[in-house]
RNA sequence: GGGCGCUUAGCUCAGCUUGGAAGAGCGCCUGGUUUGCAACCAGGCGGCCGGGGGUUCAAAUCCCCCAGCGUCCA
């Protein structure tokens, strides 16, 4: 049997029979006898439409898939499968994806892999998805959604262990008992597709469920894993059995929904109540009226949800291309609409379909506690908001987008199993739609500029014109030939597949990108015995004696590899590895500890420490023996450390306590001088913000809680503290230890922590910046450090006010009265400058010589060029005094002006440049400049007198 | 994580390609016009051209570093 093929007795016990699909040449396995495509091609139209295909369902909307889903999960109840809660939509547990895009999403990779032990075995889900992938066809399509719930049964089987809880002919007959049974399908109506799965390292033999031309299910049996050795090839990836054996499906509420509402397309089926909300709100019926289309309004939606399938937008897709094609479709059945008005009412239906869906994701990804940012899974979220907001504009729909959101949430959402409240998405909700328009309104300028220097009646733009306001300032194509329109440029249109161009570009430069990765290990470790890492168990414990397993010199290479902080006092020489140690290795954003190690009469410090697989490795700036050593810590460095480390779990509770239940950690860093912690928060955090942070958090220390610390797996720890503990990022080990601080904060954490929270003192938070749109800094210091802050800024303040001779409390208002008081200076140095040149000037002195209607100035000055400047505009510019002017000065190695009043005999007879290049050698120099100013200089400023005599002499004088 | 862009008057932005006198509109102040307001006219105030280094006789402009902000892609 070839890979992929499956055959099992279910299918001649229940009289299935195996064809060979005329469209697609896949096999399928069917009870009706006179089938002969397996039901997804495009000969397959879908055939629930009015005519539901699933009974016993008589709601629409949220209620219909509350029934639904309750449908799914019971069943699978009685068949002895432990229901779970679903996961977040945010994938914080794992570190390749942003969002949850499958079920079989939240046991991986630990589950899958064989690691971590499944939740439950067999289990039910329905686990909320988003897949952003298709995002252009949501709307568009009928069927496409960016956000679903993925119903699934799971099972994970041990085989070589004998432990099968049930494979591939027991999971067709649950999903063909469910279909038939609970749901009233037809048997005749379903067909199993054979279409092998592979994707993320793993592959296996899978199944397509189709039922009136939709995809329902798909039952994946994943077994295989990607091996270079596998003797098995799939699309030339070589594959090996797993020890693991996965049942892996996927059933789609809302498809299952559609097919039982039988609405023309996906989201009337679930979203019904949002999409009529949205046309009264949009006027979309009197639009459609005003059209005059000359065919039934009615009818014509009713056909076109028909076809709607065949407006499929890939990345690529040429979209005009598809117009005609569903408008010589719509003639076929007798409507006829020109192509321009077909595109008029399918726009905006498009955008009243797909709003209900962006905001769906919307709700569910903010709900999680997610904060809308410029990079990661923070854009992801702001890119849905975007889009929501430019159909909103395109639809000229008269409420706010928070708005929206709170329809949304009120009619298809339950928000008990959120983190985020209604009022906090409702906030952010609004501060993204004032970006929104912010950035519109700045989209305006850059698009004048852009344009600039194309003609008014243009129809076409350069492409990288598009391109570059596309990236730089967030405007698509469209709105870009919206804003220019009303600037002027009203001809302008957007060159067709100008989109596909720009996605193709795109995709080239992540190619390009993704090539560029990879990261070398410090030493081959396999075969060293994992360090036992003592330093958990005695938290004050300074000295220990141990084994020297390894001493390795240390080189060039292994420094560019491990960046060494800047903690670190000096290149180290040597690696040491022991069978024990108290050193705690570089980790979860604590820096390495420092000591020193003593064998007999040999003393070397550690300098750092590091932890490769388990195996700690000592930096050193000496080589040791094998054989016993003792080691003895830098506890005072530890002790910050530790007060750092503490300090900011605390610091982490307490915003979260303070800005919402949406702050979560971005990442940190634990030094001895300082430690900062980055959270996600959507605002820049004020004064007042940060000093109640502050202050909550010395609360805490104060409070002397207890900080616990206990080891327990991964399961367990998902079981009793859920995933907020992951606040450091994804675990990345089975065996987790969790640190509680009393009952106020609670992570997953492989730091060292002292044992009280009082043992910290104090702690203080020096400075907040923001390290990305989304993401504030927060530089935090503790203990002796907080001290020692303390005491630095107040010899700042003390020596600066010193200067000034004034209390350190009237600082500011002194530094403000001198700065005033030197602008001020300053404007009154350069009036009285320009007012001794006019009295230089004016009486005829030596200065100054009239010639044939001209006057000459030329003259030496003080001052640097921009006092010149002034002075020389003072002279040059009044058109009633025809004037050439030269002024030079010796500060600056020698500088010399020449220029001439514009449009005068002045111009006319003399040349600027010419004058200054005939000049500029007795000051050893050159310059330049136009025919009426030219400047220059020198390095011999003692030439100025010659030069200015030079040309006295040169313009006969 | 990888790009790209922006930072110039109180505000919104030109100027940077190709180095050579710091600009516009709005606002503000003074005066004119007007019964008054709006509008208009004339004049004026207001700039460490984000910060720091470099190249150059000369940098808002070119190069490097830093900061703040924005944006695209994963």
């Amino acid at each position: 049997m070839a890979f992929g093929e499956i055959d099992i007795p279910y299918w001649t016990e229940s009289n299935h029979e195996l064809k060979i699909c005329k469209v697609s040449g896949l096999r399928f396995w069917t009870r009706d006898s006179g089938r002969d495509t397996c039901g997804d091609t495009h000969e397959d139209p879908y055939t629930f439409i009015g005519n539901p295909i699933i009974k016993g369902f008589n709601s629409t909307g949220k209620e219909l898939k509350d029934e639904m889903r309750e449908a799914f999960l019971s069943f699978f109840d009685s068949k002895g499968h432990t229901r779970i809660d679903p996961y977040p939509v945010i994938a914080r547990w794992r570190d390749d994806i942003h969002l949850t895009i499958a079920s079989i999403a939240d046991f991986q990779p630990h589950v899958t892999s064989g690691l971590v032990p499944p939740p439950a075995n067999p289990l039910g889900i329905s686990q909320p998805c988003i897949r952003l992938t298709d995002v252009a066809a949501v709307g568009r399509s009928g069927r496409h959604l960016s956000t679903f719930e993925m119903m699934a049964h799971h099972a994970f089987n041990r085989p070589l262990e004998g432990n099968v809880v049930y494979w591939i002919d027991q999971c067709v007959r649950y999903c063909d008992e469910l279909l038939i049974e609970a749901l009233g399908i037809a048997p005749k109506s379903i067909t199993y597709v054979e279409n092998p799965w592979s994707g993320g390292g793993n592959a296996g033999p899978a199944l397509e469920v189709i039922v009136g031309g939709l995809e329902l299910a798909t039952l994946v049996f994943m077994n295989l894993e990607e091996n270079e050795d596998g003797e098995i090839d799939i699309k030339g990836q070589k594959y090996s059995e797993m020890d693991l054996q996965i049942i892996d499906t996927g059933y789609g509420l809302e498809r299952f929904c559609w097919a039982a509402a039988g609405t023309p397309t996906i989201y009337e089926a679930i979203y019904p109540e949002s999409i009529d909300w949205l046309k009264s709100i949009s006027g979309f019926d009197e639009f459609m009226e005003s059209l005059e289309l000359g065919v039934e309004v009615g009818e014509l939606l009713g056909e076109l949800s028909g076809l709607a399938g065949i407006l499929n937008i890939d990345v690529g897709t040429d979209v005009d291309g598809l117009y005609v094609k569903l408008s010589e479709r719509l003639s076929e059945t007798g409507i006829i609409v020109t192509l321009e008005d077909l595109k008029r009412v399918t726009e905006p239906l498009s955008s009243i379909y797909a709003i209900p869906d962006h905001m769906h994701a919307i709700c569910n990804m903010l709900g999680d506690g997610l904060v809308p940012s410029n990079s990661k899974a923070g854009y992801l979220v702001r890119m849905l908001i975007r889009r929501v907001c430019r159909m909103k504009d395109s639809l000229s729909i008269p409420v706010s987008l928070s708005e929206l959101g709170a329809h949304h949430m009120k009619t298809h959402l339950d928000m008990g199993g959120f983190l985020q409240s209604k009022e906090g998405i409702m906030e952010i909700l609004e501060l993204e739609e004032a970006r929104y328009h912010q950035m519109l309104r700045k989209g305006i300028a850059a698009v004048n500029t852009a344009l600039k220097g194309i003609p008014k009646e243009s129809e076409q733009v350069d492409d990288e014109i598009l391109f570059r306001l596309s990236e730089e300032r967030g405007l698509n194509p469209e709105m870009v030939i919206s804003i220019a329109s009303e600037l002027g440029w009203d001809k302008l249109s957007v060159r067709v597949g100008f989109t596909a161009d720009m996605a193709a570009r795109n995709a080239m430069i992540t190619k390009v990108a993704s090539k560029e990765r990879s990261k070398g290990e410090i030493f081959v470790t396999d075969g060293i015995e994992k360090t036992k890492l003592d330093f958990y168990e005695d938290t004050e414990a300074t000295e220990f004696s141990a084994e020297v397993l390894r001493c390795y010199p240390f080189s060039e290479e292994i420094d560019s590899i491990i960046q060494l902080s800047a903690e670190v006092p000096s290149t180290p020489s040597h690696v040491i590895v022991t069978d024990r140690t108290l050193f705690y290795p570089e980790g979860g954003g604590q820096l390495g500890d420092q000591g020193v190690f003593m064998q007999g009469n040999i003393l070397c410090n550690v300098l750092d420490t590091r932890s490769q697989k388990g195996v700690v490795l000592h930096l050193t700036d000496a080589p040791l023996d094998i054989g016993p050593v003792k080691g003895l810590l830098n506890q005072v460095r530890r002790k910050q450390l530790m007060d750092h480390h503490t300090a900011v779990h605390i610091v982490g509770g307490a915003a979260r306590k303070v800005l919402g239940p949406h702050v979560w950690q971005a990442g940190s860093n634990k030094g001895e001088r300082y430690a900062r912690l980055d959270i996600t928060h959507h605002s820049r955090l004020t004064r007042e913000e940060i000093e109640t942070i502050e202050d909550t958090a010395n609360q805490i220390i104060d409070s002397d809680k207890k900080i616990t610390k206990e080891v327990l797996n991964r399961a367990e720890a998902d079981m009793k503290y859920g995933f907020d503990i992951y606040q450091g990022g994804p675990p990345k080990h089975e065996v987790i230890r969790v640190v509680s601080i009393g009952d106020f904060d609670v992570q997953a954490c492989g730091g060292t922590h002292h044992d009280q929270t009082s043992k910290i003192g104090e702690l203080r938070i020096i400075r907040s910046s923001q390290v990305q749109d989304g993401v504030e800094r927060l530089q935090i210091v503790a203990g002796e450090t907080s001290r020692e802050n303390s005491r630095r800024q107040e010899r700042i303040l003390s020596e600066a006010s010193d200067i000034l001779g004034v209390q350190s409390d009237d600082l500011p208002k002194a530094v403000m009265r001198f700065f005033e008081e030197w602008k001020s200076q300053q404007k009154k140095i350069e009036s009285l400058e320009s007012e001794i040149v006019r009295l230089r000037t004016v009486g005829g002195g030596t200065d100054s010589t009239e010639l044939d209607g001209v006057r000459y100035v030329v003259m030496e000055v003080e001052g640097d060029m921009k006092q010149m400047m002034t002075m020389l505009s003072q002279l040059t510019r009044d058109p009633e005094k025809p004037t050439l002017a030269i002024l030079g000065t010796r500060i600056g190695g020698g500088k010399i002006i020449v220029a001439s009043t514009e449009g005068t005999i002045a111009s006319e007879r003399h040349n600027a440049v010419e004058i200054l290049n005939a000049i500029a050698g007795h000051i050893k120099g050159g310059g330049g400049g136009k025919p009426t100013m030219a400047q220059g200089g020198g390095t011999n400023g003692d030439g100025i007198p010659n030069a200015l005599e030079g040309a006295k002499t040169l313009l006969g004088l």
